[in-house]
DNA sequence: CTGAAAGCGCTTACAG
DNA sequence: CTGAAAGCGCTTACAG
């Protein structure tokens, strides 16, 4: 069984005995179209005999609309961001669109890949990842080029923005912490919009309480990084005993690098990180997190994009429904009464 | 700016004074195609003036060539996966492809689905996640309509499928725990082709050596259910000494559920889990693991793919350079001496 | 209520 | 060596 040719509309047409135009406004619920019953159902039961499809370009190229929608990213290899992408394509697939893979930095880096997908009209919008000082500028060339949504941006005239309530989320994780009777918390954080938007919700909860905050300890945004950050910061005095974490993929090296340091969580050290994921329950100590609702952030992603396909209008959306919530497991405790 | 009309090859044609044919011909790179070096130059530099590129649906109209490779998994939000999609993806671009993101479970259960994709022209050429048995036959119809390449699956006829050494990297991480004297080792396998095939190379491995196996403990694909499974495991009286984990994210739950059983690791329980990921060196203790070379299989899979577009063949290919090797971390030790 | 016809933007035999 | 022309498979004003 070789790979038989496709059947055309015209096929579908001749078999239903009426013309291709006819075909495609039924195809296409024309809701001008006022057809005899019978007709319509000519026409429905040759295109279930011929098991017939559209072409996708040649419908692409005569609607100038490509049905695909591009999700521009650093790492899928990070689980916040793959959970989004995730949820994402099944939103798109609910409204019939598809999801293109586009890597971020080459986007931003490589002047001619950004014009053959805008210029070249690859796809009818965008998801892009922001929150990135770095590439910020050459990303929001492209959100303005094609129908996009940026996330994690910070508002901008001109650009589509949507993002979690970071601040609220950090200052959930701080006030747990000062809840346990901690009182020498520290931020780890890296850098970007969403980083210092959680940062200041950190430094703004602990004001609330009239705590004092420390500098934060820069542990950038994946595990490595900050396991060294934090076995530095402890090598070097540093005597924080509630940590608050920007995001589970930097948590996971904290974790690490408090342990590597010879302190035992949550004795000596309670931490929380932002965002649940799925290993946060299996770590060692498990892992207190503030949860988001990250699966419905790449579903509210795909449907802002659709409206600005249909017209693009600038605004921010922050999706602070359900708010964020402290998940409690075993990485956070009251602080150990010091001895001296 | 609002979005200003892209230029045709036509208006580029009129700007080199050429024939828009011409303008094609050098665009691709006709190999036929003798052209005076002047009238080369005027074509290129009437391209570079008008930032042209061509409009891919037209292009993949007049071609049949979309430039799309879809990749059909189940979750990306699995290390392995969400691995082999970056290293695909930019293997892809590589080559002027993009990888549309799918979803094997859609494809396999809604055939609508599944003709939107084939008989719709929508991609090129297809990357099959396989590996599991429920949802072969949807998947193999699928890899039999579209030039495919599908990972894991058995060699089968009429499909090319691509796999790593599985049986060797059991070996490797069976014959690790054999040398530190362990004798009562387990595996912790899942449903589906590669976890069979590690799971034979572990009995073999440990044949080898005149040791016995254990009935295969089944802890699944996720961390929850591979934790749930290893705590009912040592909670009904298992004594293995050792285990080997049939992936990763179920190495996670394990190392959680041998901890949650009030075992040790690497005091009681040594565990090695087959394939490395960025969490691995993080976790409490740290997991030891026999590494394969998946950035690899990401670009060879995309290269294969390439091929078949151009040629439909079955056969199979086994990456099995460079050769499975452990990582020793601190997951395992020699057992502990029994006292009776 | 339905059809004929033009055209989306390219590529590629076919001429010359 | 280069151009004119047909056509990929649809959709959508425009007629009637």
């Amino acid at each position: 069984m070789a790979q038989k040719s496709t059947p055309r509309l015209s096929e579908v047409a001749k078999l239903a005995d009426v013309s291709p135009g006819l075909v495609s406004r039924v195809l296409n619920g024309d809701p001008n179209l006022k057809i005899r019953q019978e007709t319509r159902e000519r026409v429905l039961s040759a295109i279930e005999m011929l098991q017939y499809t559209p072409h996708a370009s040649a419908r692409a190229l005569r609607s100038s609309l490509t049905g695909l929608l591009g999700f521009a990213l650093h790492h899928v290899n990070d689980p916040i961001y793959a959970q989004m992408v995730e949820t994402a394509q099944v939103a798109a697939a609910a409204h019939d669109y598809s999801i293109v893979l586009l890597n971020s930095d080459e986007l931003a880096g490589r002047p001619e890949a950004f014009r053959e997908l805008v210029r070249g009209h690859r796809v009818d919008g965008l998801l892009i990842q922001s929150g990135f000082s770095s590439d910020s500028r050459a990303l929001g060339e492209m959100a303005r080029s094609v129908p996009s949504l940026v996330f994690n941006a910070n508002a901008t005239p001109g650009i589509r923005t949507l993002r979690l309530d970071d601040a609220t989320a950090a200052a959930v994780a701080t006030r747990h912490l000062m809840d346990l009777g901690h009182t020498d918390i520290a931020f780890v954080g890296a850098e970007g919009a969403s980083s210092d938007r959680r940062h200041r919700g950190h430094v703004d909860a602990l004001a609330e309480r009239g705590l004092a905050s420390h500098p934060m300890i820069s542990g950038g945004w994946d595990a490595e990084s900050a396991r060294e950050a934090t076995h530095r910061y402890y090598a070097n005095g540093g005597r924080a005993t509630g940590l608050v974490v920007v995001t589970t993929t930097s948590a996971l090296g904290v974790h690490a690098g408090v342990i590597s340091s010879g302190l035992t969580i949550p004795d000596d050290v309670s931490m929380v990180s932002i965002h649940d994921t799925w290993f946060a329950p299996h770590l060692n100590p498990a892992l207190t997190v503030v949860a988001m609702p990250l699966a419905q952030v790449g579903r509210l992603a795909v449907e802002i994009l659709l409206e600005q396909i249909d017209g693009q209008r600038d605004g921010e959306t922050i999706l602070d429904e359900p708010q964020p919530f402290i998940v409690e497991r075993a990485s956070t405790a009251g602080p150990r009464v010091r001895a001296g």
